[in-house]
DNA sequence: TCTGGGGTCCTAGGACCC
DNA sequence: TCTGGGGTCCTAGGACCC
């Protein structure tokens, strides 16, 4: 169906197997080989070793349900911070193998290789070879690498064999890696067009890919970049910056148990914004939207937006606005599970325009003098406290 | 399995203008 | 008073990702 040449481009998808699990497993040597989850904070299993999986453990299952019905599983909190630090670690090693590394996730990767063959002298499955192996043999963990010509196709490559896979599509393998996977695993078709596409009897990767122009036509445009990745042409480029920039941060959590208390409620609302700033702040950012939301239980959400006259640094000085905004959408008959805040619209404040006289707002010069307070103090979301 | 927290991008349609 | 056709800008919210 496509003729395609050998290797166009080279991009390397990697991706750790039940990372969290296997970050654990590598830090403490003594739980290899045992069935382990991650996420008890959350209630539901984040990560599931593949002995736990063996167990007929999955993500997503209750942590009180793993307690009864797998007594021999160790259950553990989540450790972003160990995590990451293994995160780290694989990508400094990637870049061993090519200059061009986009780190998508916590536990993923794309590397571009185009070229690298004639530096390392030799083909481009050898070379995602040898940094595969030289991840798992550095860091103790095992990982799933996916080579083909672009990012939506390396992929698909990597999702297959775990754990441990290793996966090389040249653009005249294609078709046999497209007939493996169901439309639904494809990157970036979710349930929602998986289930319109099955629909129109689309029901693999491969029956997406060779759809006529004229359908992919009434599709929305992430699909029809993904329906000619899938075909071998490259779309996507890789992000190679180290992520240090934001459009918008968020602040939220989830209540124990669902509330109607007004004052409560706004009391969150208030500290998700005062967070949310303060890591604005961090990143050198000014604040030109805000907005605030509740979830109910039927987990609609009501939001409010608040632009303030000019991008501003402290909540309390749209104070006045955002109560008014919880007014709005606060109703007392309706119970709500969720509380945060949304900044947007962000702007780095030395790019920013200085004003051109000196800001002498009181209130403002009066925030400079109490805010030095607040940057280390802890804020309480109502569940859990969270280091500022 | 009743469903966390933190993000990005896209689009329909309303507001406003001539 | 009643009204066409077309443009831009903005926002709410949907869909998706890990």
């Amino acid at each position: 169906m496509f003729q395609i040449q050998s290797w166009p481009h080279v991009i390397a998808h990697i991706d750790g197997d039940a990372f969290f699990a296997s970050v654990t497993q590598a830090e403490h040597p003594s739980l290899k080989g045992k069935p382990l989850v991650t996420g008890s904070e959350r209630g539901i299993a984040t990560a599931v070793s593949y002995e736990a999986r063996a167990l007929g453990i999955t993500r997503g299952l209750p942590i009180f349900k793993i307690k009864q019905q797998f007594p021999s599983c160790i259950i553990l909190e989540s450790d972003y911070r160990l995590y990451s630090v293994y995160a780290t670690e694989m990508f400094k090693i990637l870049r061993e193998f090519s200059p061009w590394v986009e780190e998508y996730s916590i536990d993923e990767a794309f590397v571009d290789l185009k070229g690298m063959r004639y530096a390392f002298r030799t083909g481009y499955g050898e070379i995602a070879l040898q940094a595969k192996d030289k991840i798992e043999e550095k860091l103790g963990i095992s990982i799933t690498v996916g080579v083909s010509l672009n990012k939506s196709l390396a992929k698909l490559a990597s999702s297959l064999n775990r754990p441990s896979g290793f996966n090389v599509f040249s653009g005249k393998h294609i078709e046999s890696l497209l007939i493996q996977v169901p439309i639904e695993k494809v990157w970036g078709i979710g349930s929602q067009t998986s289930a319109y596409l099955k629909k129109h009897n689309i029901y693999t990767a491969h029956d997406f890919a060779k759809s006529s122009e004229q359908f992919i036509a009434y599709l929305a445009k992430p699909y029809k970049e993904i329906w000619r990745e899938l075909r071998g042409e490259k779309v996507f480029d890789l992000d190679t910056d180290p992520k240090n920039t934001y459009k918008s941060m968020l602040s939220s959590r989830t209540f124990s148990k669902p509330t109607n208390k007004k004052e409560f409620l706004w009391s969150r609302i208030l500290a998700h914004a005062e967070y949310v700033f303060l890591r604005a702040r961090k990143f050198g950012y000014s604040v030109g939207k805000i907005h605030i939301f509740l979830k109910n239980q039927r987990f609609k959400y009501f939001t409010y937006q608040v632009v303030p006259f000019e991008k501003i640094t402290y909540p309390i000085e749209a104070r006045d606005e955002l109560r008014k905004g919880f007014e709005a959408i606060y109703k007392k008959e309706d119970l709500y599970r969720t509380a945060g805040c949304t900044v947007s619209d962000l702007v780095q404040v030395k790019n920013s325009q200085i004003p051109l006289f000196k800001n002498t707002n009181p209130v403002r010069e009066k925030l400079k003098k109490i805010y030095p307070l607040y940057e280390n103090r802890k804020i309480n979301f109502g569940g859990s406290l969270f280091e500022a």
